[in-house]
RNA sequence: GCGAGAGUGGCGGAAUUGGCAGACGCACUGGAUUUAGGAUCCAGCGGGCAACCGUGGGGGUUCGAGUCCCCCCUCUCGCACCA
């Protein structure tokens, strides 16, 4: 039997899918990865293995991915990120948790949009066949998803309850409308998101794209920032460089608030400053251009000036405006303002570099410690008073050639002087705010969130406006506002919905008089700020979410997904948890207790001289396939359809099937790090999961002899590795996700396996190593996993025999293997009995013939033990 | 410029707490089997003839450093006039 299979093995063995196999009726133990995982994804399909049912009375462990928009076809990030999650999932669930692991469709955004505007081809019905193809790429690769909680945001099912959150927010003041800033193609009479905005000019048209004042919808997420700051500090389940990133943007600064008399009126200009230690050296004032007083302070002789400043900056669009070293510009407006601490006059300018979003839009200049302040000054020739000495060489304002930012003494600052300037910033604050001159204020970076956008594919956002009742929220009754189907996308004259008179007539339902929709559309990070907490009751229809069901699973235990979404998507999501906290629908604070930033994949770049890059299948031996020229490699980078660089995963499951695109994608880096995508890499896989097919299949008649693993000589060996590999595993996917090491450990029993001697006087060992190769691979290759576990005889599933457990019996060894070191080099290896006492090991290692070799003449100082592990001998002379 | 992360064989990577550097895989080399090999199995594989030398470079702490400390170099990512 035994040595039959290995000639059924020789001769139908050939592991490459697609070619011609010789012998047909031998095939039966060939590794058919195709056909047995189509006949495992169909039977738990059948049983609805991974249903997650609310409170089962297993502890419950919510494992989420972050969800892909439907661009059509799956993509190996997908392929990474979903293998990882997946690995967890299936883990989790052996070990006994009752787990929840959803997907859905992050469905609405611009490419729909595109591809009706280029294609004529309607935004639903682009997205959900995308879907429909999604899902079946993402069901070959053998997912543990609970499809029955799938859902697409661009449902109304799903955005009406947006829609209804929407309205709580508005209610609570937490939704509001102002003026703001949009990028605007004048030639294509439509706004621009900032991808679409090419070098300062339209993408489509290459007209130069104007900032243009709109009224817009916000998020108040400011209001949270100190909050969602604080928590940033209780997020011990974070990577730490994303926390940072999130620190940084919401940039809190503590400073004061002060305002300078403007001279010869009874008005005052409020500056927001962290430096109030340099007041004293505030020699002058620059405004933003927007700045409300910028045109009332601004004298006569001043006007024409100022207006073609205001003007010209105005004109530069914001991308431009707030990047580079752009030249430091302004403008005298002919007014003056009072330092008040010093009381000297100080002209009032205009400045470029001053943003009005952020501070008061006032900046109270210090030129000689302030590097932007500083520039400026030079440049039109204004007074410089310094204030802060630093130890050692003193400054004077003709010799400094920047400005000093760093700390030192307080000079030239009235009772101040001789103080450090750190205690002086205490000082002055209190000062000022004695005098009544100031106070002491925080500052954020954060802005509100700007959520409208004048697109069709998109949540309508439900508010009528009224000629007699001005803004009236459309009424909970009447939700969802659904987008209508038969809108034109032309990619031209402003949003598509705001000429949709079908859409956008209806009656105030206040007043009944007839009234105009709002047309605006919500960012498409709104939805994705949720659907985490809809996946707990996807289907209720009552409200967006089902209190109970959401108590239940929320927090998201772990969340995994691509590191470009560490600042927005994520602290959008935080704010709406919290907002939904507040408004009574969700019971927690923060959304994600533990979060995984996977690196990206990456791949090799290949050009040809004649036909530019080139896909991995245009070449054939280093050369392109068109013109035949030798071809050029280019640096590893990120995969993507423009470089060519990339792997179809279809083509790759096609070929090796899924079990093998999800080994290579976790075996080939640790998750949060860039994985890079090769070829030979994934033969090399293909060829393990052959190697543990044929381990099974040629033993399988010892296998079924096997009882209980023997205890004695090579079995016991065996079964240590066995039991060691075990904890391996087990310490490696929990919390570590070290899925690489994890596999290689595997690898390694595996070839243990291989190379053990005595199969047919220990079977039982045999049966316990392979059973637990097949067990352990489970949740990286769910499907020969479960075929080898049913061709084993073993009754029951996988997630039958549950996760394993090691044996702490059968790790203790008799004899360590002790490292001997003289002054710290490797001289030895000793085997000593597990108990052995320190004089014993010093003897044993002493009597090494080498160790006593480099021991010859000299003395012994020091002996150090590492017990288990080491004896370092120190000796000198 | 600021912030974060990373530099280990020909390559991807391992070394969890300061304790045998290079696990595992790829590539490569040799052998076996074979009509054949692009399959499989076995063996080898950091450098050097050696003593020894080796984790980006230079110092330091320690019995012992890839790991801790200081300085420097390179690369990647994020933010970028934030007062």
């Amino acid at each position: 039997m035994d040595s039959l299979k290995g000639i059924h093995r020789q001769q139908a063995g050939f592991p490459f899918p697609g070619f011609p196999q010789v012998m047909e009726k031998f095939m039966l133990d060939r590794y058919d990865a195709m056909e047995l995982e189509g006949k495992w994804q169909k039977i738990w399909a059948d049983t609805d293995a991974f249903r997650a049912v609310d409170g089962d009375g297993k502890p419950k462990y919510y494992l989420l991915e972050m969800f892909p928009y439907p661009s059509g076809r799956i993509h190996m990030g997908h392929v990474r990120n979903y293998s990882i999650g997946d690995v967890v999932a299936r883990f989790k669930r052996l070990q006994g948790y009752n787990v929840l692991h959803p997907m859905g469709w992050d469905a609405f955004g611009m490419p729909a949009e595109n591809a009706a505007i280029q294609h004529g081809i309607h935004p639903a019905k682009w997205t959900y066949e995308n879907i429909d193809n999604m899902r079946s790429q993402l069901k070959r690769m053998g997912l543990s998803y609970d499809w029955k909680r799938e859902f697409a945001t661009c449902d109304p099912d799903y955005y009406r309850w947006e829609q209804l959150i929407f309205l709580r927010m508005l209610e609570k003041g937490l939704a509001y409308k102002k003026k703001s800033a949009v990028n605007w193609c004048p030639d294509c009479r439509t706004v621009l998101a900032n991808e679409q905005v090419e070098d300062g000019c339209c993408w489509r048209c290459g007209s130069e794209v104007a900032p243009k004042e709109l009224e817009q919808w916000f998020f108040k997420i400011t209001e949270y920032a100190e909050e969602l700051l604080e928590d940033t500090f209780h997020l011990p389940g974070w990577p730490e460089p994303v926390l940072i990133m999130q620190r940084n943007w919401i940039g809190r600064s503590v400073g004061c608030e002060i305002d300078f008399p403007v001279a010869d009126s009874d008005r005052k200009i409020r500056v927001f400053t962290t430096r109030q230690d340099t007041v004293y050296g505030a020699t002058f004032m620059s405004l933003a251009p927007e700045h409300p007083m910028a045109r009332e302070l601004t004298t006569e002789d001043r006007r024409r000036a100022v207006e073609s400043f205001i003007g010209r900056v105005a004109r530069q669009d914001r991308l431009r405006r707030t990047s580079e070293d752009q030249e430091k510009e302004g403008v005298f407006t002919g007014s003056f303002c009072i330092n008040p601490l010093t009381g000297d006059r100080m002209p009032v300018y205009l400045a470029n570099f001053v943003l009005m979003e952020y501070g008061t839009g006032a900046v109270m200049a210090v030129p000689t410690h302030d590097q932007r302040d500083f520039e400026f000054a030079r440049k039109y020739d204004l007074p410089m008073r310094i204030v802060i000495q630093p130890d050692g060489a003193p400054r004077t304002t003709e010799s400094m050639e920047e400005a000093w930012t760093g700390p030192g003494m307080m000079v030239n600052s009235g009772g101040f002087d001789g103080v450090s300037n750190e205690e002086a910033k205490e000082q002055i604050a209190d000062f000022l705010q004695e005098k009544g001159l100031g106070s002491k204020a925080i500052n954020f970076r954060l802005r509100d969130w700007g959520v409208s956008r004048q697109r069709y594919w998109g949540t309508p956002i439900p508010v009528v406006y009224c000629d007699s009742c001005g803004m009236v929220p459309v009424p909970e009754k009447d939700l969802p506002v659904v987008l209508p189907t038969n809108v034109e996308l032309t990619g031209e004259g402003g949003s598509p919905l705001a000429r949709s008179d079908d859409f956008l007539q209806t009656k105030c339902p206040r007043c009944g008089a007839p009234v105009r929709r709002e047309s605006d559309t919500f960012d498409t990070f709104v939805e994705s700020s949720w659907y985490f907490a809809r996946y707990a009751s996807p289907h209720e229809d009552a409200r967006p979410l089902d209190p109970e069901a959401v108590a239940y699973w929320m927090p998201v235990d772990q969340y995994i997904g691509g590191i470009e979404h560490a600042v927005m998507h994520l602290l959008y999501a935080r704010f709406f948890t919290k907002v939904l906290n507040d408004l009574g629908m969700v019971n927690v604070r923060e959304p994600f207790a533990n979060l995984l930033t996977q690196g990206m994949v990456c791949m090799e770049t290949r050009q040809c001289p004649e036909h530019g890059w080139l896909f991995p299948e245009d070449i054939e031996n280093g050369r392109c396939s068109v013109c035949g020229r030798d071809v050029k490699v280019g640096r590893i980078e990120k995969m993507s359809k423009s470089k060519k660089n990339v792997v179809d995963p279809d083509h790759l499951i096609e070929r090796y099937g899924a079990d093998t695109a999800r080994l290579f994608s976790l075996f080939a880096a640790p998750p949060e790090k860039d994985l890079e995508w090769n070829e030979q890499g994934v033969e090399g896989c293909f060829r393990f999961l052959n190697r543990v097919w044929r381990a099974v299949y040629d033993n399988l008649d010892i296998v079924q002899r096997g009882k209980s693993p023997e205890l004695e000589g090579p079995a016991r060996d065996l079964r240590r590795q066995v039991h060691r590999t075990i904890r391996k595993v087990t310490g490696d996917i929990d919390g570590r996700f070290h899925f690489n090491t994890a596999i290689a450990s595997i690898m390694e029993l595996v070839n243990a396996i291989y190379s053990f001697q005595e199969k047919d006087r220990y079977p039982g060992a045999l049966r316990e190593a392979l059973e637990m190769v097949v067990l352990l691979l489970a949740p990286f290759v769910p499907h020969i996993s479960e075929e080898l576990w049913s061709i084993m005889g073993r009754s029951g599933t996988i997630a039958e025999a549950g996760w394993p457990t090691w044996d702490e019996a059968a790790l203790t060894e008799e004899e360590n293997l002790i490292v001997v070191q003289v002054n710290g080099k490797v001289r030895g290896k000793i085997s000593v009995p597990a108990d052995a006492a320190e004089d014993l090991v010093r003897e044993t290692a002493m009597a090494d013939p080498n160790v006593a070799r480099f021991m010859e003449g000299k003395t012994l100082r020091k002996a150090i033990l590492v017990p288990g592990r080491l004896l370092n001998l120190v000796v000198s002379g």
